[in-house]
DNA sequence: ATTAATGCAAACGGTTTGCACTACT
DNA sequence: AGTAGTGCAAACCGTTTGCATTAAT
């Protein structure tokens, strides 16, 4: 058996190759490649961003090969993919808890929404809707502290 | 004078050509039915699906007079734009007070999300961050009543 | 040997641009 | 007359696809 049952995040190289061969998937150089852009990237980084950073470590990285690739990451639920700012999507490592995403209009940063932090919205969605939150697709626009409007 | 000084939002179709033509802009056919297409659509459409339904009403209609529109409309606050599930662009008249939007990924369903539900979170952020929400551009994704997982 | 995965190149969809022409004011 | 706005066509960008080839198992 594997150290920890890990909860669904992409925490290692290791275990994303473990992952991939546990469905009859192939490990391949340019899986591992990705996948360790993937992890360090340990942000919100766009499919583009994502082939430019492979580049960087094998240039004859192909597009088409890293959107195939996430998809198939994305499948296994090692990956996750929200939208942003400017409607593009990003892909990011889900981690151990679900979390949402803060994005500021003005500087383009981006922090992590923990879910009690959004407790209050999504109970409140909940008892008088019905409604259930995806918190790991929320993505919520302003404009930080610094960026405030004077 | 007009008859009530609207708090912003695109009303009807002669306040829309008031607006421009106070700016020096001009009233166009084409601007018309955009007008039209947009109020009708009180809802969130996407920029290409605005195209569909100006076509319907002109044939002629061309995608570069739109999205110049609607860049137009939405610099003098008639319209705003948000993120659609895919990521692609939603326009929608700017109403009188600022919400947000629900969108279900089960059926595709949205639904508008008022200040006062959205209190709980604005607050919380900008008291623990000093983030202040953009609520017209923040949109929750979840799943409704009808598709919530069994 | 099998078949998953790659690389290429072309197509895609929605959006944006440059430029000459049209038409609102 | 003056200039904002249009229409066209081409470019753009990120993403997706088909297909023959390569390589992981």
């Amino acid at each position: 058996m594997s150290p920890a049952e890990s909860p669904g995040g992409l925490a290692t190289v290791d275990a994303a190759r473990d992952a991939l061969r546990a469905r009859g998937l192939r490990w391949t150089p340019q899986r591992r490649v990705l996948v360790e852009v993937v992890l360090a990237a340990h942000g919100h980084v766009t499919g583009a961003e994502l082939i430019d950073r492979c580049r960087a470590i094998d240039p004859d990285t192909t597009p088409s090969t890293v959107y195939r690739t996430l998809d198939t990451l994305e499948e296994l639920g090692l990956v996750q993919h929200s939208h942003g700012l400017d409607g593009g999507e990003e892909y990011h490592t889900l981690p151990a808890s679900e979390h949402g995403h803060l994005r500021c209009e003005g500087c383009g940063g981006s922090w992590d929404i923990e879910a009690s932090e959004a407790e209050a919205l999504t109970r409140a969605l909940t008892d008088s809707r019905g409604f259930t939150v995806n918190l790991s697709h929320l993505t919520v626009v302003g404009r930080c502290k610094g960026c405030s409007p004077t």
